[in-house]
RNA sequence: GGGCGUGUAGCUCAGUGGUAGAGCGCCGCCCUUACAAGGCGGAUGUCGGCGGUUCGAAACCGUCCACGCCCA
């Protein structure tokens, strides 16, 4: 990948200690299983340290890791490893969710390799092979969290369907019951005719799709009414036609049966004020085992409902379309009823709406099932009411609106599953038409003729239990004492409905009202590196892995957290990792430098009194971006902590610092020895704040250079309060100097190494500024290669900066009119400043209404553009003609 | 149909009333003894349009346009 290993300056002069480029493959494996075996991410209940505790959002039993995952893991990582260096019981629990219908998919199809379905081999038979498929298969997951390096407790790592979490659900679901929370019914459903189960609302992806809609004539002579349907072959269910009351065109038959067509059946006309007669014809067949709307239609009006399709959506009504699948019995319909002339007006394409299984994309039929359901109305006001009266916050708030939406109106839940893998519905029922609910310790009824229901729980049932069943309950561990509620809940705002609120709403039934965490922290999507969405489907799809491999995981995790603003979705790209690469190596490369010059963290730092200012302005700054980087942690800010520690890192540190230093440092004596003090400390704190979010390569240069134990277990900085602003200001002017001078060398097409005498003349006019510069005229000649000014020095260029006027012997002409462009511009600039400022201060209401502070600020701009004038008109008229 | 959000440099995005910013990309010079995965310098914007409020608007209000998401 790279080949200066072949560079001339990586020979003899290297230092042995640290090759020149970070190789993230050879310690990334090494420190996370040291870290492991150490135990430095198991919690322990007993500890007296205040807990923090994030519970992970279990990934699929069946899932990789993608970029979703490696987003908000890293996340919730940086969270837990700052909080554990801040001296909290810091726990991140890890596990994964047994994903009913898609463990149970997998295992079908390998069955299907075998020529079986899982009715030839049994239910029992079946969910031991999924067993047997979750010990080799499954948790694929983990191992690659391994490497994203996630600081979770693998001694607590749960799943959905252990013994433990199964007692769980099995409890919760006896209290539901017990508090006719929980009940069985015959209602409309969405139905995967593929999955052979039902599914819930939020598990139908609707989309617009290419159908038809027909018209067809019901009734004979005079007594006919025209409807109009997308769906046609649920005609044959069709037991009534309803009309709005207040409609004239149809009052005559309201009451009155008709003949519903290609059957033997007359169906009745019914007035329903839920049909809107502008729609259509005003006039709509009604199916009520086959549709929601007509189905409470059915139920206001007494109607029976025929279900005229089996589990496969294939017709069942005796007769020529029996045994015809939905699609094929539409076209058989149509053409039959075409015959008849029944079909008044055909529109094709029509564009709708249609749902699909989100598991499988099928087209999901609607249709009448007995099911169990959770009684959501108290459950959700009081999820709702936790966020309302502030107990938990959502962040960002604007996203609060969304959950309010959600569990103000929220549905009753179906949590019944017509599958085998998943938890059994405890509840047995009796030759007698008997229902028994049975509890984690009570043993189900015994004799003739009870049975168990065959059904399964909805999976999103046991893993709105996580925050809390995971640490023990129903029983009251040690663990639930010390870690519930837990603190943060982190994950994407796309599954605040299928389980943020689910977790809300079990956490505060089962936990006496106390909700199971304070915050709620949604990420948005991850996305490629031109906003758009990846998908398994898509070919942008990236494999995290890879990137890992590539770059190292402490690139992918930079990249990830500096994309992290709140609730937005992340874009990432490959050239944005390489980017982040540079910067882990960039800081390897700063560290390394620092060792080979003897930084150090041994010894007490001297007194800010003591130090020259380079060290008090990196030491100020230091401090200054401890405080920032706090603040913005506890704002969950994480693109602008991480924004800001690759500032303060390269522009300022390796820049600046470490330039300046170089002086120091090859002078040589107490100076390079207190220097190297200094360094010592900016890195190591520097170091400990970047630990969080890229912990492997601070990891391996904090215990080189400070021969510490590991920065997992070490302390977060404190902000010690200082601040130098005098020193701040004095290094700002050596920049300014730096940066002017390096920009007339630029201008003036002088090689970069090339050196030049010259001389540093202090303004004395400029009083405190040029003293100030006095002592940096040695960082000042070394970091512009200026060569002291010799006999015959003769000045063919001046610039004059702040307090100091720098002149140059370029032994030779100057490029006069690069020269003039560039003070020709300068000019520009600031005559324009001046006329702008001017424009401001000539403004009565500006001067009256504005705040002092911002008049101030114009004033000063002015007088410092009138100076530029001043200066660079005098440069200009200094210059050779020509 | 209802709701929410977005529109700022070539790309991806920060910026909640006082001099328009970052990363990547781009142009030029350079292997200057930590780093070419690097250094130094540079260019780049009618802040979606229009109107309003204000001494002052990328930001606040109204409206229109474009795009996205959620719900129905």
């Amino acid at each position: 990948m790279t080949d200066n290993t072949q560079r001339p300056h990586d020979g003899p002069n290297s230092n042995p200690g640290l090759p020149t480029t970070y190789a993230p493959a050879d310690v990334e494996g090494p420190l996370y299983e040291r870290w492991v075996e150490r135990g430095y991410f198991e919690a322990d209940a007993k500890s007296d340290k205040p807990p923090y505790t994030i519970v992970i959002p279990p990934p699929n039993v069946t899932g990789s890791l993608h970029l979703g995952h490696a987003f908000q893991h890293t996340l919730m990582d940086a969270l837990t490893r700052r909080k554990r260096m801040q001296g909290y019981e810091s726990l991140w629990l890890p596990g994964m969710d047994h994903a009913g219908i898609a463990t149970q998919n997998k295992v079908e199809q390998q069955l299907a390799e075998e020529g079986k379905s899982r009715h030839d081999i049994g239910r029992e038979a079946f969910v031991e092979r999924v067993w047997q498929w979750k010990e080799e298969y499954g948790g694929r997951i983990l191992g690659q969290m391994r490497r994203l390096g996630d600081g979770v407790d693998w001694s607590r790592e749960r799943f959905t369907m252990d013994e433990g979490l199964s007692r769980a659900v099995q409890t919760i679901f006896k209290k539901l019951y017990d508090d006719e929370l929980i009940y069985r019914a015959e209602r409309i459903i969405n139905w995967c005719p593929r999955c052979l189960t039902a599914i819930s609302d939020i598990e139908v992806d609707y989309q617009d799709d290419d159908g038809e809609l027909v018209s067809l004539k019901y009734g004979e002579g005079d007594e006919t009414v025209v409807v109009a349907t997308t769906r046609v072959e649920t005609m044959l269910g069709d037991t009534a036609v309803a009309v709005h009351p207040d409609d004239e065109r149809y009052a005559h038959l309201v009451g009155k049966r008709i003949k519903l067509p290609l059957t033997d059946r007359t169906i009745p006309v019914v007035a329903d004020a839920h049909v809107d007669p502008e729609f259509g014809t005003g006039a709509v067949k009604v199916t009520p085992a086959h549709d929601p709307n007509d189905f409470a239609i059915g139920q206001r009006h007494g109607l029976p409902s025929l279900t005229v399709m089996d589990e496969r959506a294939v017709i069942t009504v005796p007769g020529p379309f029996e045994g015809l699948d939905r699609f094929e019995a539409r076209s058989a319909i149509v053409a039959a009823l075409r015959e008849q002339g029944r079909i008044v007006a055909e529109k094709r394409p029509y564009v709708h709406s249609v749902g699909h299984c989100s598991r499988c994309r099928t087209t999901i039929e609607p249709r009448l099932s007995l099911q169990w359901w959770v009684k959501v109305e108290p459950l959700a006001k009081a999820a709702g009411d936790a966020v309302r009266d502030g107990r938990v916050r959502i962040h960002p708030p604007e996203l609060s609106k969304r959950y309010f939406d959600w569990v103000d109106n929220m549905h009753d839940w179906c949590i019944s599953r017509q599958l085998w893998w998943g938890h059994r519905i405890p509840v047995w029922y009796g030759p007698g038409g008997e229902q028994v609910c049975v509890g984690p310790d009570e043993q189900p009824p015994a004799g003739e003729g009870w049975t168990q229901d065959s059904d399964v729980l909805d999976t999103w049932f046991s893993s709105g239990l996580w925050p809390f069943s995971t640490l023990g309950w129903p029983e009251r561990t040690p663990d639930l004492e010390k870690f519930y509620p837990t603190d943060v809940l982190l994950t994407g705002h796309d599954i605040i409905f299928f389980w943020v609120a689910r977790m809300m709403m079990f956490g505060l039934y089962a936990m006496d009202g106390v909700p199971p965490f304070h915050t709620i922290a949604l990420t948005g999507l991850v996305r490629d590196e031109f906003g758009k969405k990846m998908s398994k489907s898509n070919p942008n799809s990236v494999d995290p892995l890879d990137w890992m491999d590539a770059y190292g995981s402490d690139a992918v995790r930079f990249t990830l957290a500096t994309g992290a603003n709140p609730g937005a979705d992340v874009p990432i790209g490959e050239d944005w990792v390489k980017a982040s690469r540079n910067f882990a190596n960039k800081v390897w490369n700063a560290t390394r430098f620092a060792l080979m010059n003897g930084a150090t963290v041994d010894g007490p730092l001297p007194e800010p009194g003591d130090l020259p200012a380079a060290d008090r302005w990196i030491l100020s700054r230091l401090n200054a971006t401890v405080a920032e980087v706090d603040a913005f942690y506890d704002d969950y800010q994480f693109a602008k902590l991480s924004d800001s520690l690759y500032h303060f890192a390269w522009d300022e540190v390796f820049d600046w610092y470490v330039e300046l230093s170089k002086t120091v440092f090859f002078a040589g004596g107490e100076g390079a020895r207190v220097s190297g003090r200094v360094l010592g400390e900016v890195l190591d704190v520097l170091l400990r704040l970047l630990h969080p979010v890229i912990p492997f390569v601070t990891e391996t240069l904090w215990t080189t250079l400070t021969g510490g134990e590991s920065l997992v277990v070490a302390d977060w900085p404190k902000d010690s309060g200082f601040r130098d602003p005098a020193a701040e200001a004095e290094i700002a002017e050596v920049q300014r100097v730096v940066t002017e001078v390096r920009r007339f060398r630029a201008d003036q097409g002088l090689q970069p190494g090339q050196k030049v005498p010259a001389r540093l003349v202090l303004d004395a006019a400029a009083g405190g500024t040029a003293s100030a510069l006095a002592p940096h005229e040695g960082a000042i000649r070394q970091l512009l290669r200026l060569l002291p000014a010799a006999d015959g020095f003769h000045a063919t260029a001046s610039l004059p900066v702040a307090g100091v006027t720098v002149e140059l012997d370029l032994s030779g002409t100057i490029d006069v009119a690069a020269e003039r462009r560039r003070l020709t511009k300068d000019l520009g600039l600031a005559e324009k400043e001046i006329a702008d400022a001017g424009r401001k201060l000539g403004n009565e209401a500006f001067l009256a209404k504005a705040p002092e502070k911002v008049v101030a600020g114009i004033r000063a701009r002015l007088a410092s553009a009138e100076a530029d004038v001043e200066r660079i008109t005098a440069q200009l008229g200094a210059l050779p003609q020509g």
